[in-house]
RNA sequence: GGGGGAAUGUCCCGAGUGGCAAAGGGGGCGGACUGUAAAUCCGCUGGCGUACGCCUUCGUAGGUUCGAGUCCUACUUCCCCCA
């Protein structure tokens, strides 16, 4: 929408150079407010999951770039609104969480964060907000008449969040009506708290996010800005999010380093210019050398792209570790003692495991049948070789190097290992 | 308030004469081909059991029937028409 090549801030420029700009409410004046000075400006995240996951990534990633060209960002965590529920992109209303599954999803995304932003007390040091701070002392009658006054049912029958719940039938609760005054209402307190004058997201949430601006500028008569993020998928159209082994986790305990890496590693040729130029602080030079690659060539640059990203996420280390340990599987045919293990009880493996129950808690099938359904249809292996019988057992004359290789399709490969 | 229609495999869309684990897509997974890519072709796609099999599924709750997604009643939600 907005594609105003002229911006004359560093972030703006950045943000545009590298693919991260879907619409902005007031182009020519937030980019003066940003060339005027550090600008505060945040993103939500809620708090429904134990762990973010890679559609996550876009944004956090805007709000890395946002510290990077010198402003502070703040990320918002929605532990008050997680309780209501955004009924954005989804045609069903949210299983409601309990007090204490939201504080403990808080805090297990909080960590991640920590790996893309420097938090503290300085004028551009990210923060962290818990929304329920000012959410959960509204009295009823003080929301409605403080806040309530500002919005239309008219205007709000409007917004894409409300139609197409409506066109497709589906009930939306008065709950869930209400989720984009909360939000609207977190922008104003962070402006009062923080002076926050810009809130960004994907572009899903563009209707959530003017509603903020336009109360902002309405009730205290302050500048206020949007920005959001287009929306992110794959080269062939695909939504971006899920890959081998389902969605992809940034939680290091919920999706190995490993597979993170490899995650990343089997991008689409046509996605790795602009995945670098999103998830990767690789120079536009750089990007460019490496996304003119041709033919297969062109792995060499999905190496480049899974190790910065996995770097970003996870650490040097552990990206340089996930990159030896594919190497080693995919080129060398060999193992590496990096690749993800299963753990079984000595004893348990010698009386002997029928595989397809072991292939189920291994992780490399939803269910026995379905690990059956794979040694069938030729994708299951146990050390490289292609076993049909998933009824046959293993035992301890399966172990290879103390070892037993499983793995489902070519991808996904786990060392059984007893302990 | 009255009348007519709709809800299906817990990812989505969508067929379904009383015998149905339920057609067909999409998506996902696996195989072949490749470069751990895309495109294409093939197979699989509720759970448990080695297996004849057992269990759980068609908005919710009851009922009729040897047997119900399919018939009846009530309820929930949505759509259309009349007031």
């Amino acid at each position: 929408m907005t594609s105003d090549p002229e911006f004359k801030s560093d972030f703006l420029r950045l943000m545009q150079t590298r693919g991260y700009i879907h619409q902005i409410t007031h182009p020519a004046d937030l980019d003066a407010a940003c060339l005027a000075g550090p600008i505060v400006a945040y993103i939500g995240f809620d708090a429904t999951a134990s762990s973010l996951h890679v559609g996550h990534l876009f944004s956090i990633m805007t709000l890395r770039r946002l510290q990077q060209s010198g402003h502070k960002p703040i990320v918002l965590m929605g532990g008050g609104t997680t309780k209501v529920g955004d009924p954005t992109d989804k045609d069903q209303q949210r299983p409601l969480l309990t007090d204490a599954q939201i504080q403990g999803n808080i805090d297990s995304i909080k960590t991640v964060f920590q790996r893309f932003l420097t938090f503290g007390d300085g004028p551009t040091d990210a923060v962290m907000v818990n929304n329920a701070e000012w959410l959960e002392s509204f009295g009823y009658l003080q929301f409605l008449r403080d806040y309530g006054v500002h919005f239309t049912i008219n205007r709000m029958l409007s917004f894409d969040s409300v139609k197409t719940r409506l066109d497709r039938e589906q009930p939306m609760t008065f709950l869930e009506f209400n989720y984009m005054l909360m939000q609207s209402v977190d922008f104003l307190e962070l402006e009062r708290r923080y002076g926050c004058v810009l809130q960004m997201g994907g572009s899903d949430q563009w209707g959530n996010i003017v509603n903020g601006v336009e109360l902002i500028r309405r009730v205290d008569q302050k500048p206020a800005f949007g920005l959001t993020t287009p929306l992110l998928s794959t080269a062939s159209g695909q939504k971006m999010g899920k890959s081998v082994g389902g969605a992809v986790w940034l939680n290091a305990d919920m999706r190995s380093p490993y597979d993170y890496w490899q995650f990343w590693r089997n991008t689409e040729d046509a996605d790795v210019g602009r995945f670098m130029r999103l998830f990767t602080d690789l120079s536009l030079d750089e990007i460019a050398r490496l996304e003119a690659l041709e033919g297969a060539q062109i792995n060499e640059a999905k190496k480049v792209l899974a190790n910065a990203a996995t770097s970003l996420l996870h650490g040097e280390e552990a990206a340089q570790a996930a990159e030896a340990a594919a190497v080693a599987a995919f080129e060398q045919g060999q193992l590496s003692t990096d690749l993800p293990s299963f753990e079984i009880p000595r004893g348990e493996l010698e009386a002997g495991v029928v595989l397809a129950a072991l292939a189920a808690d291994a992780g490399l099938a939803a269910s026995r049948g379905e690990a059956r359904r794979l040694a069938q249809g030729g994708g299951l292996r146990v050390n490289d070789q292609a076993e049909t019988d998933a009824n046959r057992t293993l035992d301890a004359s399966d172990l290879i190097d103390g070892v037993v290789k499983l793995a489902a399709g070519k991808k996904k490969i786990v060392l059984v290992r007893p302990v």
